[in-house]
DNA sequence: AAAGTGATCATG
DNA sequence: ATGATCACTTTG
């Protein structure tokens, strides 16, 4: 089990996004819990001109991490209920992130927050220097389908309907 | 199907 | 200062 490296960040979004599957999301809490799981289920959000993405209105207080280099975590908070858990990638000054929708045992963007304490306090955090959280690899292989991405209405063609949502396909199932 | 909930951003 | 808008979840 190994820490995944910095420049796996740097790359495209588009190919992080999927890459992230089968990836073992590891956080450790101040008393010294430690949770480890499987990311199952991604969305990419790129670029200034993906509709959908939260840099489509450029640079503000909120959207600044998006525009840092690949490997900063990005939360926010949606509906004035959940916080979403997003990685940053690619290069500086190009805004886009990867939306963790999914791991094992806690389906749904909103829930798996919860489940593993995170909120914004670990906005901006750097997940290749991170005490509390960071990213593992053990070789998995994953089987992936892509689909459309959720709860993106107001979004507008083509990225509303491009397939930018990646979940990862249960060999056992 | 719809409510609940609050930060964020654009108005004034 | 006020108002609209959400990368969602739960309930009925």
């Amino acid at each position: 089990m190994k820490k995944v490296k910095p420049s796996f960040y740097k790359q495209d979004a588009l190919i992080v996004g999927p890459s992230l599957l089968g990836k073992i999301l590891v956080r450790k809490l101040d008393n010294g819990k430690i949770f480890r799981y499987r990311i199952t289920e991604t969305e990419v959000y790129r670029g200034e001109e993906d509709k959908a993405c939260h840099a489509r209105f450029g640079i503000t207080n909120r959207t600044m991490p998006l525009y840092a280099e690949g490997g900063l975590i990005y939360v926010y908070l949606c509906y004035g209920i959940h916080y979403l858990f997003n990685i940053v990638t690619g290069e500086k000054g190009k805004p886009q992130a990867v939306l963790i929708r999914g791991i094992e045992n806690h389906n749904g963007p909103g829930k798996l927050t919860k489940a593993l304490n995170i909120d914004l306090n670990l906005n901006k955090e750097n997940l290749n220097t991170s005490k509390e959280i960071w990213l593992e690899e053990d070789g998995y292989q994953p089987f992936y389908k892509t689909t459309s991405r959720i709860g993106i209405d107001y979004a507008t063609e083509p990225y509303k309907s491009i397939e930018w949502r990646f979940v990862l396909i249960d060999k056992d199932s």
